[in-house]
DNA sequence: CACATATACTTTGGTTGCTTATTTAATTAG
DNA sequence: CTAATTAAATAAGCAACCAAAGTATATGTG
């Protein structure tokens, strides 16, 4: 293996979990007076449901968060209890509960959106214009390939773990 | 404010947060049969005590990597009941502890830290050398930035809410 | 049709990782 | 020598997750 790629892997890597540490800004609770993953739900929502949609499955929600159903089932229940989030039946499956929007919680996610937008937009003025949109589709480049890569990932090391006298 | 600037800060803000959401994978205890907080803490020691350092202070660990020193005091607690880390007085100040790897610790660090360069080798080559140089840079510079925004941000969001009627 | 199996979500109980507030011990300033 | 400060530890508690078990609905097979 090229030894120039595992000192670049190496900065990588430092960057990468520099940044895991250090990145979690807009997820306090202080700011908002509302739970991060309320409200990563509630943005997840926001970007994928259209005016029309029938609203987004619990099941739906949780892959696409990498969470399991019962943690989103919590964060619906207190989004529920605060009225920004509502539950409708599916007339055509029972069993699925499809989650919604109210009007209070469009307002809610909006204010924030904007704030983190703005944030953004002064990111993108730091960064440059191209570099930002590169630096987007790095971001996405990077975490699609973790995705692929976790099962392997997993199995090199528990084969190195048997491995060891 | 330019459009374009915002249309570019939108598509990063989302890519972020994607990124995000998967971006977990490599703190997965099941992989190491440790805790991922405990494993970030031997990290971050293994890249920063040199061999004939005295070793790292709470403190020091607790600002770099963004926590607070208890909750630096309890992962050490668990890692030196599994005797991976060391806790030895400082002679020149008795109330400052200084955290070392032990042998164990060393080879333990050692061996997740090879599985994961291997696994950033792999990312390097998807997404080619120079522009996983570029991209480290950028991380670096994003989270930067967002540290010295942070208040700014807090201040901005708070200033808004005030202002609703 | 009936019943076994599968699916979608919820409930329960528990772990991890963090926080704030307080305490203990050691150092430094007046 | 005392008072204030600093470093770390302890205590209590919250947020976010998960696995396992439970409930209700849907589906496939004889």
């Amino acid at each position: 293996m090229s030894v120039e790629k595992k000192i670049i892997a190496k900065q990588l890597m430092e960057s990468y979990f520099q940044s895991q540490v250090g990145g979690n800004m807009m997820q306090n609770r202080s700011i908002y007076n509302q739970k991060p993953g309320e409200i990563m739900v509630l943005y997840f929502i926001s970007t994928n449901v259209k005016d029309d949609s029938p609203g987004l499955k619990v099941s739906e929600i949780s892959g696409k968060l990498n969470v399991t159903p019962p943690t989103v089932t919590q964060h619906i229940n207190s989004l529920e209890a605060q009225a920004l989030v509502e539950r409708h039946a599916d007339p055509a499956d029972r069993r699925v509960v499809r989650i919604l929007l109210s009007d209070k919680g469009k307002k809610y996610i909006q204010r924030i959106n904007e704030a983190r937008l703005n944030m953004f937009v002064g990111l993108v003025k730091h960064l440059g214009e191209e570099e930002s949109l590169l630096f987007a589709e790095m971001m996405r480049k990077a975490s699609d390939y973790m995705l692929t890569q976790q099962e392997f990932y997993i199995r090199n090391f528990i084969v190195d773990e048997t491995d060891e006298k």
